[in-house]
DNA sequence: GTCATTCTATAACGATCGTTCGAGAAGTCT
DNA sequence: AGACTTCTCGAACGATCGTTATAGAATGAC
């Protein structure tokens, strides 16, 4: 058994909490005030639990790539064809992006998209995230044309550029606003540009 | 003629600098610092040419929605046929975006996304132009229907939110890195989805 | 030349930023 | 019980935030 003082909060719901504030109102736009309310917790115990305030973004994020945002991948990675995959992932992003019980959008593109020189490393790392996401998409449809789904001439470069910009989009769209049936119809749209043989 | 010391700096030009920080970096990302050392000129000179940082701001984001940010409006309005506008407005944003003496992306989109609950108004201002944008782009549609260019049972709002996304999209993979082809094979790629007879 | 006016530069304001020190509380271990 | 360890709380740290008071410089008016 651990000696010492033991935790006075439960360490998971704190981060999940932290996740809420840097996914809403993004890294930089977060005070270590929020935090502490929305926490429950005190400062010292935040840096004894979570290390810095960067550091708690970093496995705020972690945490939601691997949760709220691993739709993405795994939608991806698990369609049997690139327009099953990319159906799936535009329609379960609308859902995603419009929970009531979370914040609008996504938080790997939003997050830090307004930073001062001093995080841009930050900024740097969530770029580098997205455009991992991005090879991801534009390996599936290489490997569609290899397959013979998509022409040999297909742009795979372009079309991963273009869904990746509707999935930005449509996080966008959500802070907006916009409904999960208007995302479910950007959706929709957006399907209607896939190569026609 | 007006009496009193001269003003030492050129109030556009200082303006310009202004549009260029926040465009970049976003409203609250942008500090008095930086714009006294990007502007040349000491705090109390931009207090009293421009009022306080959030006015500065909304002038700023005035000029630049009737400078580079103002082929939306026209490519829109000016537009022979729907399908002529949104093409124009998307290959004109394309460049738009990437100009390379230019912040990525659009100032609009990007100046206000990671805010703190003490600067929401001015997210929520952004989003109202915005929304306005859009519907604009959704009556532009409308007439479309009206003018017969698209059927009668078109989901113009659809369409409207679909562009939008698309608009978006564009700029937020043109801060992402994005290259003016890669902007402009989205563009093409998104024209794909316009409604067929 | 002198006054009135307007701008500039220095320096400081209070508030808040992220972060940490120090004292005490709450556990386990021997 | 007492030693040891770990966490919590309140307070404070220096830095930076946006903003402004103050004093002096530069002009037009008389």
């Amino acid at each position: 058994m651990r000696t010492g003082r033991p935790r006075s909060f439960d360490r998971d719901e704190a981060l999940e909490a932290a996740i809420a504030l840097f996914w809403r109102h993004g890294y930089e736009a977060t005070s270590m005030a929020q935090l502490k309310e929305a926490l429950g917790i005190g400062a010292p115990s935040i840096y004894a639990a979570f290390g810095d305030k960067r550091t708690l973004f970093l496995e705020a994020l972690d945490r939601y790539l691997h949760t709220d945002g691993a739709f993405a991948a795994r939608a991806v990675a698990e369609g049997p064809t690139a327009r099953a995959g990319v159906e799936r992932l535009l329609h379960e992003a609308a859902a995603a992006y419009t929970r009531p019980d979370r914040p609008p959008g996504c938080m790997l593109i939003t997050a830090a998209t307004n930073c001062s020189p001093q995080s841009a490393d930050i900024q740097e790392h969530l770029r580098d995230v997205r455009a991992a996401g991005a090879r991801a998409l534009e390996a599936k449809f290489a490997d569609a044309v290899q397959a013979g789904e998509l022409p040999g001439d297909s742009d795979v470069h372009g079309l991963a550029s273009y869904y990746e910009a509707v999935i930005q989009g449509m996080s966008a769209r959500a802070r907006d606003g916009a409904t999960l049936d208007d995302l479910e119809g950007i959706a929709r749209t957006a399907m209607r540009a896939w190569p026609t043989a």
